[in-house]
RNA sequence: GCGUCGAUGGUAGAGUGGUCAAAUACGACACGCUGUAAACGUGUUGCCUUCGGGCUUCGGGGGUUCGAAUCCCUCUCGACGCA
């Protein structure tokens, strides 16, 4: 992986970059689909890529589980796998020590609607003994699969080896995603343990790597006598019969893997700069901005992360997508966002556009006979009426999900490529005014 | 014509003397969702309300009872059976 900066955002943090993998570049800034099973949902290859998709995140707990790690690695990785050819990330698992942890069963969000400390009442949010399916413990979390109840122990040497087998072009090493809900005493206690996590992340993951790399060695040393093919020496050889044949199992270790530590620290100023100060002094290939912020405090937060992190590494603000997070993240210095948003959203019935979003399912769209956004180029936009989505969503048909996340995502990923471009332009900051007046 | 069974809120369908403004499901309406336990979840769904409560409802009418969706009589409508 190779990231390089082509412009920077003036009095600001925000920059251009162009972000190379094995599998293809990213414009940066970008936005990530999620595709937590191997899958965007509702959505084929093809549909994600019309959408202007440039790179997908699977998720490491998840593909565990199901279909399993090995078998991903059988296919030849997680992009071969779902037939995505472009760049591919895998999230470490961090987040469901949160969604299965603190947040099981609960209607907690890591975006808090509650900003004054002196609201959360310790007593209130004492749920030590609630049911939750992920526990941490000393080395790892432990997780009670939300499939069928078995217990997996997840440590980070374990993640980064699943992540190994999924094989995507960037990963992430372990991290405990905090509930925002949490005091500060456990804030810190969280972020010393995920620190802890980062350094044995990182070393599992240059172990894995060297060991790839002297298999890849010996396996050229093997080849040797077709390895005028690989090193691109200009040999006329004839292909030899073996060399097309395609192998049962393939590789999912052909390409070096980027490895992205997190930097968590929830809404605290001195842990969040503590953090940024100690992850970026490890030897990782990029940084992922960990959640857990109140929405009025999250550009602070993101602020304080990235003067402190090295301008010259991709940062990817994890789990964040909506409209004005993504301008406010790109001005200070986010390079990649993911978020479920705009598919759960979409499938949900709600859609994103220029004017705000709505929520297709509402009487008023019921004989609306326009597209969902007059000057939208997807092709959900292209070619139906809000009276049809409205149609699908009320008579529960599969359709409906797939074209109000068609126009989502869509809608999001352009959004980022036209700052990216604003960015470029020279009018971050007059797009900006103009887009968020429209929207918000 | 006789007999039997049935008629409950937008729909289906519980309830068979008080705890019933009436279960449940669906529908309708509104809202929520930020590294996906999520094609999911929450709320409202007779009328009025100072949110304490008040008022009118279970095909129509009449009756029994302190009290009726629930028991009795009758009418209307429907299904089935016998003529």
């Amino acid at each position: 992986m190779n990231f390089k900066i082509e412009k920077k955002l003036k009095n600001s943090l925000g920059r251009v970059g162009v972000l190379t993998t094995s599998h293809g570049i990213i414009q940066t800034p970008a936005f990530v689909a999620v595709g937590t099973k191997a899958t965007i949902k509702s959505l084929n290859p093809e549909q994600v890529k019309d959408a202007g998709t440039q790179v997908v995140l699977g998720n490491t707990y998840h593909l565990y589980l199901q279909p399993g790690d090995e078998i991903v690695r059988g296919a030849g990785g997680i992009g071969k796998f779902m037939n995505w050819s472009g760049p591919t990330m895998t999230d470490s698992g961090g987040f469901q020590v949160f969604s299965l942890g603190a947040a099981y069963g609960k209607q907690i969000s890591k975006i808090t609607k509650i900003t004054d400390p002196s609201l959360l009442i310790p007593e209130r949010f004492d749920d030590s003994d609630a049911p939750r399916l992920a526990k941490i413990g000393q080395d790892g979390v432990s997780f009670k699969s939300h499939l069928d109840g078995s217990i997996h122990y997840i440590t980070p040497e374990k993640s980064i080896q699943i992540q190994h087998n999924l094989g995507a072009d960037i990963i992430f090493a372990f991290d405990e995603c905090t509930s925002p809900t949490e005091d500060l005493k456990y804030q810190e206690e969280a972020l010393e343990r995920t620190h802890r996590w980062a350094e044995r992340s990182l070393d599992e993951h240059k172990k894995l790597e060297e060991l790839k790399n002297m298999e890849e060695v010996k396996n050229k040393a093997d080849s040797s006598f077709f390895g005028s093919l690989s090193t691109g020496a200009p040999v006329a050889l004839p292909l030899s019969p073996s060399a097309c044949e395609t192998p049962k199992k393939e590789k999912s270790a052909d390409f070096s893997q980027a490895l992205f530590g997190i930097v968590q620290g929830g809404r605290d100023e001195a842990l969040r700069k503590k953090s940024a100060k100690f992850i970026s002094s490890l030897d990782f290939d990029g940084f992922g901005i960990g959640g857990s912020f109140a929405k009025e405090d999250m550009s602070t937060a993101v602020k304080w992360v990235n003067e402190i992190l090295p301008e010259e590494k991709p940062r990817h603000l994890l789990g964040i997508g909506e409209p004005e997070d993504l301008f406010m993240g790109i001005e200070n210095g986010v390079d990649l966002f993911d978020c479920v948003a705009p598919t759960r959203l979409g499938r949900n019935g709600t859609l994103y556009t220029k004017n705000g979003k709505i929520i297709i399912m509402n009487r008023q769209f019921r004989e609306d006979y326009s597209p969902i956004e007059r000057d939208c180029a997807c092709y959900s936009c292209q070619n139906y009426t809000k009276a049809y989505i409205a149609h699908l969503f009320h008579g529960k048909e599969m359709l409906a999900g797939t074209l109000a996340s068609i126009h989502n995502l869509y809608f999001i990923v352009n959004l980022v490529k036209k700052i990216r471009q604003s960015i470029l332009d020279d009018n971050f900051f007059e797009f900006k005014e103009e887009f968020l007046k429209e929207y918000l």
